[in-house]
DNA sequence: ACCTGAACACCGTTCAAGT
DNA sequence: ACCTGAACACCGTTCAAGT
Protein backbone atom coordinates (compact mmCIF):
# COMPACT_ATOMS: atom_id res chain seq x y z
CA UNK A 1 0.00 0.00 0.00
CA UNK A 2 2.01 2.75 1.35
CA UNK A 3 4.41 4.00 -1.54
CA UNK A 4 7.88 4.23 -2.25
CA UNK A 5 9.05 7.62 -0.34
CA UNK A 6 10.59 9.91 -3.25
CA UNK A 7 14.07 10.41 -3.28
CA UNK A 8 15.04 13.66 -4.80
CA UNK A 9 17.24 12.57 -8.34
CA UNK A 10 19.69 15.24 -10.07
CA UNK A 11 17.98 16.47 -13.14
CA UNK A 12 19.57 15.62 -16.52
CA UNK A 13 18.85 19.06 -18.14
CA UNK A 14 21.44 21.80 -17.95
CA UNK A 15 18.95 24.63 -16.23
CA UNK A 16 17.37 21.90 -14.35
CA UNK A 17 20.34 20.75 -12.71
CA UNK A 18 21.53 24.16 -11.85
CA UNK A 19 18.36 25.31 -10.19
CA UNK A 20 18.75 21.70 -8.15
CA UNK A 21 21.72 22.73 -7.07
CA UNK A 22 20.90 26.46 -6.36
CA UNK A 23 17.57 25.30 -3.93
CA UNK A 24 19.92 22.61 -2.28
CA UNK A 25 22.87 25.23 -1.46
CA UNK A 26 20.34 27.63 -0.11
CA UNK A 27 18.06 24.94 1.66
CA UNK A 28 21.50 24.03 3.71
CA UNK A 29 22.38 27.72 4.33
CA UNK A 30 18.94 28.28 5.61
CA UNK A 31 18.70 25.21 7.50
CA UNK A 32 21.78 25.98 9.33
CA UNK A 33 20.24 29.00 10.62
CA UNK A 34 16.47 28.83 10.63
CA UNK A 35 16.75 24.76 11.22
CA UNK A 36 14.43 22.06 9.38
CA UNK A 37 11.38 24.00 9.37
CA UNK A 38 12.83 26.83 8.27
CA UNK A 39 10.96 29.25 4.90
CA UNK A 40 10.89 26.84 1.55
CA UNK A 41 9.74 30.13 0.58
CA UNK A 42 13.05 31.93 1.25
CA UNK A 43 15.13 28.91 -0.06
CA UNK A 44 13.40 29.42 -2.94
CA UNK A 45 14.05 33.34 -3.52
CA UNK A 46 17.30 32.78 -2.46
CA UNK A 47 18.04 30.45 -4.62
CA UNK A 48 16.53 32.83 -7.62
CA UNK A 49 13.60 30.47 -8.44
CA UNK A 50 9.97 30.19 -8.43
CA UNK A 51 8.38 28.13 -5.33
CA UNK A 52 6.85 25.91 -8.12
CA UNK A 53 10.44 24.85 -8.88
CA UNK A 54 11.61 23.93 -5.79
CA UNK A 55 8.12 21.44 -4.62
CA UNK A 56 9.37 20.12 -8.76
CA UNK A 57 12.31 18.72 -7.27
CA UNK A 58 11.58 18.00 -3.82
CA UNK A 59 7.87 17.22 -3.41
CA UNK A 60 8.42 17.19 0.13
CA UNK A 61 10.00 18.97 3.10
CA UNK A 62 11.19 15.90 4.17
CA UNK A 63 12.90 15.21 0.50
CA UNK A 64 14.69 18.46 0.18
CA UNK A 65 16.09 17.54 3.74
CA UNK A 66 16.78 13.94 2.47
CA UNK A 67 19.04 15.52 -0.14
CA UNK A 68 20.55 18.34 1.57
CA UNK A 69 22.23 15.89 4.32
CA UNK A 70 22.93 12.86 1.94
CA UNK A 71 26.08 14.02 0.94
CA UNK A 72 27.35 13.94 5.14
CA UNK A 73 25.90 10.95 5.68
CA UNK A 74 27.71 9.38 3.07
CA UNK A 75 30.49 10.23 4.22
CA UNK A 76 30.14 9.19 7.67
CA UNK A 77 29.25 5.80 6.43
CA UNK A 78 32.81 5.86 4.22
CA UNK A 79 34.47 6.77 7.22
CA UNK A 80 32.92 3.80 9.12
CA UNK A 81 34.20 1.88 6.46
CA UNK A 82 37.40 2.54 6.24
CA UNK A 83 37.31 2.01 9.99
CA UNK A 84 36.36 -1.47 10.21
CA UNK A 85 39.05 -4.16 10.81
CA UNK A 86 41.31 -1.61 12.34
CA UNK A 87 43.91 -2.68 15.01
CA UNK A 88 41.97 -0.61 17.50
CA UNK A 89 38.01 -1.57 17.37
CA UNK A 90 37.32 0.61 20.82
CA UNK A 91 38.98 3.83 18.96
CA UNK A 92 37.46 3.13 15.95
CA UNK A 93 33.85 3.17 17.62
CA UNK A 94 34.91 6.21 19.71
CA UNK A 95 35.88 8.19 16.50
CA UNK A 96 32.92 7.69 14.36
CA UNK A 97 30.58 8.35 17.54
CA UNK A 98 31.76 11.73 17.82
CA UNK A 99 31.65 12.24 14.04
CA UNK A 100 28.23 11.20 13.80
CA UNK A 101 27.26 13.11 17.08
CA UNK A 102 28.30 16.62 15.01
CA UNK A 103 26.84 15.26 11.45
CA UNK A 104 23.54 14.27 13.46
CA UNK A 105 23.56 17.74 14.57
CA UNK A 106 24.63 19.69 11.53
CA UNK A 107 20.91 21.84 12.01
CA UNK A 108 18.09 22.12 14.09
CA UNK A 109 15.49 19.47 13.90
CA UNK A 110 17.64 17.48 11.93
CA UNK A 111 18.39 14.24 14.83
CA UNK A 112 14.48 14.12 15.34
CA UNK A 113 14.30 13.84 11.59
CA UNK A 114 16.78 10.99 10.88
CA UNK A 115 15.82 9.44 14.56
CA UNK A 116 12.17 8.69 12.95
CA UNK A 117 13.42 7.59 9.93
CA UNK A 118 15.31 5.13 11.53
CA UNK A 119 12.48 3.41 12.06
CA UNK A 120 10.20 4.09 9.62
CA UNK A 121 10.09 2.79 6.04
CA UNK A 122 8.14 5.38 4.39
CA UNK A 123 10.34 8.40 4.50
CA UNK A 124 12.81 9.76 2.27
CA UNK A 125 15.94 9.33 5.06
CA UNK A 126 15.24 5.95 5.96
CA UNK A 127 17.34 4.16 3.71
CA UNK A 128 20.59 6.46 4.56
CA UNK A 129 19.92 6.01 8.21
CA UNK A 130 19.61 1.97 7.68
CA UNK A 131 23.04 2.30 6.00
CA UNK A 132 24.50 4.16 9.11
CA UNK A 133 22.98 1.66 11.87
CA UNK A 134 24.75 -0.73 9.83
CA UNK A 135 28.00 1.08 9.82
CA UNK A 136 27.64 1.24 13.70
CA UNK A 137 26.18 -2.00 14.41
CA UNK A 138 29.75 -3.62 12.47
CA UNK A 139 31.77 -1.06 14.65
CA UNK A 140 29.78 -1.52 18.03
CA UNK A 141 30.64 -5.45 17.46
CA UNK A 142 34.02 -6.04 16.74
CA UNK A 143 34.94 -3.36 20.12
CA UNK A 144 32.27 -6.11 21.77
CA UNK A 145 34.31 -8.61 20.27
CA UNK A 146 37.71 -7.12 21.51
CA UNK A 147 35.82 -6.91 25.27
CA UNK A 148 36.15 -3.64 25.15
CA UNK A 149 32.41 -2.59 25.24
CA UNK A 150 29.91 -4.35 27.49
CA UNK A 151 28.43 -7.46 25.48
CA UNK A 152 24.88 -6.22 26.09
CA UNK A 153 24.36 -3.09 24.34
CA UNK A 154 21.91 -3.29 20.81
CA UNK A 155 22.72 -0.97 17.99
CA UNK A 156 19.39 0.52 18.74
CA UNK A 157 20.62 1.44 22.24
CA UNK A 158 23.83 3.26 20.66
CA UNK A 159 21.99 5.31 18.60
CA UNK A 160 19.89 6.21 20.80
CA UNK A 161 22.94 7.43 22.71
CA UNK A 162 24.54 9.19 19.60
CA UNK A 163 21.03 10.91 19.18
CA UNK A 164 20.50 11.67 22.46
CA UNK A 165 24.08 13.63 22.55
CA UNK A 166 23.50 14.74 19.47
CA UNK A 167 19.77 16.78 20.82
CA UNK A 168 22.22 18.24 22.98
CA UNK A 169 24.97 19.57 20.86
CA UNK A 170 21.47 20.98 18.78
CA UNK A 171 20.23 22.49 21.64
CA UNK A 172 24.30 24.32 23.04
CA UNK A 173 25.00 28.01 22.38
CA UNK A 174 28.16 28.60 21.68
CA UNK A 175 28.96 29.03 25.09
CA UNK A 176 27.68 26.25 26.46
CA UNK A 177 27.69 22.62 24.54
CA UNK A 178 27.52 19.69 26.64
CA UNK A 179 27.84 17.06 24.26
CA UNK A 180 31.35 16.03 24.26
CA UNK A 181 31.00 15.66 27.75
CA UNK A 182 27.89 13.77 27.63
CA UNK A 183 29.35 11.91 25.46
CA UNK A 184 32.57 11.21 27.63
CA UNK A 185 29.67 10.04 30.56
CA UNK A 186 28.19 7.98 27.86
CA UNK A 187 31.61 6.12 27.12
CA UNK A 188 31.95 5.66 30.81
CA UNK A 189 28.83 3.78 31.31
CA UNK A 190 29.28 1.29 28.35
CA UNK A 191 33.40 0.68 28.24
CA UNK A 192 34.03 -2.10 30.18
CA UNK A 193 36.34 -1.56 33.43
CA UNK A 194 39.89 -2.72 32.81
CA UNK B 1 15.81 45.94 28.81
CA UNK B 2 13.63 43.32 28.18
CA UNK B 3 10.79 43.32 30.01
CA UNK B 4 9.91 39.93 32.20
CA UNK B 5 8.00 37.21 30.59
CA UNK B 6 4.61 36.88 31.17
CA UNK B 7 3.13 34.90 33.54
CA UNK B 8 -0.32 33.96 33.33
CA UNK B 9 -2.79 34.01 36.25
CA UNK B 10 -5.91 32.77 36.80
CA UNK B 11 -8.65 35.69 36.96
CA UNK B 12 -11.05 36.67 39.88
CA UNK B 13 -13.99 36.94 38.04
CA UNK B 14 -15.83 33.96 37.28
CA UNK B 15 -16.65 33.50 34.07
CA UNK B 16 -12.95 34.46 33.35
CA UNK B 17 -11.38 31.77 35.23
CA UNK B 18 -13.89 29.07 33.86
CA UNK B 19 -13.18 30.10 30.27
CA UNK B 20 -9.07 29.96 31.48
CA UNK B 21 -9.38 26.51 33.08
CA UNK B 22 -10.84 25.48 29.59
CA UNK B 23 -8.17 26.66 27.71
CA UNK B 24 -5.44 24.93 30.01
CA UNK B 25 -7.65 21.27 29.68
CA UNK B 26 -7.90 21.78 25.90
CA UNK B 27 -4.24 22.55 25.37
CA UNK B 28 -3.23 19.86 27.74
CA UNK B 29 -4.54 17.39 25.60
CA UNK B 30 -4.05 19.16 22.54
CA UNK B 31 -0.13 19.25 23.62
CA UNK B 32 -0.16 15.60 24.28
CA UNK B 33 -1.64 14.63 20.95
CA UNK B 34 0.00 16.91 18.91
CA UNK B 35 2.82 18.77 20.55
CA UNK B 36 3.87 21.90 21.68
CA UNK B 37 3.19 23.40 18.10
CA UNK B 38 -0.44 22.01 18.42
CA UNK B 39 -2.86 24.45 16.49
CA UNK B 40 -3.90 27.45 18.84
CA UNK B 41 -7.41 27.97 17.23
CA UNK B 42 -7.98 24.11 17.92
CA UNK B 43 -6.99 24.81 22.10
CA UNK B 44 -9.51 27.56 21.95
CA UNK B 45 -12.03 26.24 19.79
CA UNK B 46 -12.23 23.05 21.94
CA UNK B 47 -12.17 25.21 24.88
CA UNK B 48 -15.15 26.73 23.91
CA UNK B 49 -14.08 30.17 23.42
CA UNK B 50 -12.96 32.44 20.61
CA UNK B 51 -9.81 32.82 19.62
CA UNK B 52 -9.25 36.70 21.17
CA UNK B 53 -9.95 34.73 24.44
CA UNK B 54 -7.13 31.96 24.49
CA UNK B 55 -4.81 35.37 23.65
CA UNK B 56 -6.11 37.53 26.18
CA UNK B 57 -5.53 34.84 29.02
CA UNK B 58 -1.67 33.51 27.00
CA UNK B 59 -0.30 36.42 25.21
CA UNK B 60 2.19 33.49 23.81
CA UNK B 61 2.37 29.93 23.14
CA UNK B 62 5.56 30.00 26.28
CA UNK B 63 3.21 31.50 28.59
CA UNK B 64 -0.19 29.03 27.47
CA UNK B 65 3.38 25.99 27.65
CA UNK B 66 4.17 27.52 30.94
CA UNK B 67 0.75 27.62 33.08
CA UNK B 68 0.30 23.76 31.00
CA UNK B 69 3.09 22.35 32.95
CA UNK B 70 3.37 24.13 35.78
CA UNK B 71 1.83 21.58 38.24
CA UNK B 72 4.07 18.76 36.82
CA UNK B 73 7.15 20.76 37.50
CA UNK B 74 5.97 22.10 41.16
CA UNK B 75 5.31 18.35 42.22
CA UNK B 76 8.67 17.07 40.63
CA UNK B 77 9.95 20.07 43.14
CA UNK B 78 7.91 19.17 45.73
CA UNK B 79 8.94 15.22 45.48
CA UNK B 80 12.94 16.36 45.43
CA UNK B 81 12.23 18.18 48.81
CA UNK B 82 10.65 15.13 50.18
CA UNK B 83 13.20 12.95 49.13
CA UNK B 84 15.96 15.32 50.46
CA UNK B 85 18.00 14.44 53.87
CA UNK B 86 16.58 10.62 53.23
CA UNK B 87 18.97 7.64 54.17
CA UNK B 88 19.75 6.66 50.67
CA UNK B 89 20.99 9.69 48.78
CA UNK B 90 21.64 7.61 45.86
CA UNK B 91 18.69 6.24 45.73
CA UNK B 92 16.83 9.49 46.17
CA UNK B 93 18.86 10.95 43.37
CA UNK B 94 18.07 8.10 41.11
CA UNK B 95 14.38 8.03 41.54
CA UNK B 96 13.92 11.89 41.11
CA UNK B 97 15.91 11.29 38.00
CA UNK B 98 13.32 8.59 37.13
CA UNK B 99 10.63 10.97 37.67
CA UNK B 100 12.14 14.02 35.43
CA UNK B 101 12.77 12.45 32.85
CA UNK B 102 8.65 11.21 32.80
CA UNK B 103 7.65 14.66 33.48
CA UNK B 104 10.01 16.56 30.87
CA UNK B 105 8.52 13.98 28.12
CA UNK B 106 4.63 14.94 28.72
CA UNK B 107 4.48 15.78 25.00
CA UNK B 108 6.48 16.18 22.19
CA UNK B 109 8.32 19.53 22.15
CA UNK B 110 8.54 20.23 26.12
CA UNK B 111 12.31 19.07 26.83
CA UNK B 112 13.45 21.10 24.05
CA UNK B 113 11.03 24.20 25.37
CA UNK B 114 12.60 23.42 29.15
CA UNK B 115 15.93 23.20 27.82
CA UNK B 116 16.11 26.59 26.12
CA UNK B 117 14.36 27.78 29.85
CA UNK B 118 16.91 26.93 31.34
CA UNK B 119 19.35 29.56 30.23
CA UNK B 120 17.06 31.91 29.01
CA UNK B 121 15.51 34.35 31.57
CA UNK B 122 13.31 35.73 29.43
CA UNK B 123 11.05 33.48 29.18
CA UNK B 124 8.02 32.02 31.44
CA UNK B 125 9.35 28.67 31.97
CA UNK B 126 12.61 30.19 33.38
CA UNK B 127 11.21 30.33 37.22
CA UNK B 128 9.98 26.61 37.26
CA UNK B 129 13.13 25.46 35.47
CA UNK B 130 15.56 27.42 38.39
CA UNK B 131 13.69 26.00 40.63
CA UNK B 132 13.99 22.18 39.27
CA UNK B 133 17.50 23.15 38.94
CA UNK B 134 18.08 23.47 42.53
CA UNK B 135 16.06 20.60 43.27
CA UNK B 136 18.39 18.22 41.41
CA UNK B 137 21.31 19.95 42.51
CA UNK B 138 20.60 19.34 46.08
CA UNK B 139 19.57 15.38 45.57
CA UNK B 140 23.06 15.60 43.41
CA UNK B 141 25.18 16.88 45.98
CA UNK B 142 24.33 14.72 49.10
CA UNK B 143 24.91 11.78 46.31
CA UNK B 144 28.31 12.84 46.07
CA UNK B 145 28.84 13.51 49.70
CA UNK B 146 27.81 9.74 50.12
CA UNK B 147 30.80 9.26 47.64
CA UNK B 148 28.02 7.27 45.56
CA UNK B 149 28.55 9.67 42.67
CA UNK B 150 31.55 10.63 40.41
CA UNK B 151 32.20 14.30 42.27
CA UNK B 152 33.39 15.62 39.06
CA UNK B 153 29.58 15.91 37.74
CA UNK B 154 28.21 19.53 37.85
CA UNK B 155 24.48 20.10 37.71
CA UNK B 156 24.08 21.52 34.08
CA UNK B 157 25.71 18.03 32.93
CA UNK B 158 23.31 16.11 35.07
CA UNK B 159 20.71 18.15 33.21
CA UNK B 160 22.20 17.43 29.83
CA UNK B 161 22.08 13.37 30.59
CA UNK B 162 18.23 13.51 31.83
CA UNK B 163 16.97 16.26 29.20
CA UNK B 164 18.57 13.33 26.28
CA UNK B 165 16.94 10.72 28.27
CA UNK B 166 13.74 12.46 27.99
CA UNK B 167 14.15 13.61 24.20
CA UNK B 168 14.50 9.28 23.30
CA UNK B 169 11.51 9.14 25.17
CA UNK B 170 9.24 12.25 23.14
CA UNK B 171 10.78 10.62 20.17
CA UNK B 172 9.34 6.56 21.24
CA UNK B 173 6.79 4.83 19.79
CA UNK B 174 4.49 2.48 22.35
CA UNK B 175 6.59 -0.53 21.01
CA UNK B 176 9.85 0.97 20.73
CA UNK B 177 10.72 3.29 24.13
CA UNK B 178 14.68 3.19 25.12
CA UNK B 179 14.48 5.52 27.63
CA UNK B 180 14.72 3.61 30.47
CA UNK B 181 17.95 1.55 29.48
CA UNK B 182 19.13 4.92 28.48
CA UNK B 183 19.11 6.54 31.79
CA UNK B 184 20.41 2.82 33.06
CA UNK B 185 23.28 3.29 31.13
CA UNK B 186 23.70 6.74 32.05
CA UNK B 187 23.50 6.15 35.93
CA UNK B 188 26.44 3.47 35.14
CA UNK B 189 28.81 6.47 33.66
CA UNK B 190 28.05 8.84 36.68
CA UNK B 191 27.72 6.31 39.43
CA UNK B 192 30.87 5.27 41.60
CA UNK B 193 32.05 2.02 41.68
CA UNK B 194 32.00 -0.35 44.41
C1' DA C 1 -12.67 43.06 33.32
C1' DC C 2 -13.62 40.06 29.98
C1' DC C 3 -15.44 38.18 25.38
C1' DT C 4 -16.20 37.99 20.30
C1' DG C 5 -14.96 37.40 15.64
C1' DA C 6 -13.65 39.95 11.56
C1' DA C 7 -9.40 41.44 9.47
C1' DC C 8 -4.73 41.10 8.22
C1' DA C 9 -0.33 38.78 7.46
C1' DC C 10 2.34 34.97 6.38
C1' DC C 11 3.44 30.72 4.44
C1' DG C 12 2.70 26.01 2.57
C1' DT C 13 0.95 23.76 -1.53
C1' DT C 14 -1.22 23.17 -6.07
C1' DC C 15 -1.83 23.92 -10.84
C1' DA C 16 -2.82 26.17 -15.38
C1' DA C 17 -0.14 28.44 -18.66
C1' DG C 18 4.03 28.97 -20.56
C1' DT C 19 9.18 27.82 -22.80
C1' DA D 1 11.33 18.38 -19.32
C1' DC D 2 11.31 22.20 -16.89
C1' DC D 3 9.84 27.01 -15.11
C1' DT D 4 6.64 30.68 -13.45
C1' DG D 5 3.58 32.86 -10.37
C1' DA D 6 -1.26 33.40 -9.34
C1' DA D 7 -4.61 31.13 -6.47
C1' DC D 8 -6.19 28.78 -2.54
C1' DA D 9 -5.97 27.09 2.16
C1' DC D 10 -4.63 27.36 6.74
C1' DC D 11 -3.22 29.43 10.83
C1' DG D 12 -1.09 32.89 13.90
C1' DT D 13 -2.00 37.46 15.74
C1' DT D 14 -4.27 41.92 16.44
C1' DC D 15 -7.93 44.95 17.51
C1' DA D 16 -12.39 47.49 17.30
C1' DA D 17 -16.80 46.72 19.09
C1' DG D 18 -19.36 44.78 22.42
C1' DT D 19 -21.17 43.00 27.55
Amino acid sequence: MDGKPYIAQRPKRADGRRNYDAILAAARKAFESAGADASLEDIASQAGVAIGTLYRHFPTRASLVEAATRDGLENLVAHAERLTAGPDPLGALVAWMREAVVHFSTFRGLVGILAQSMYDEGTPSHTMCSAMHRSGADLLRAAQAAGRVRPDLTPDELFDLLSGAAWVREQATPDRDGSARFLELVLEGITTRD
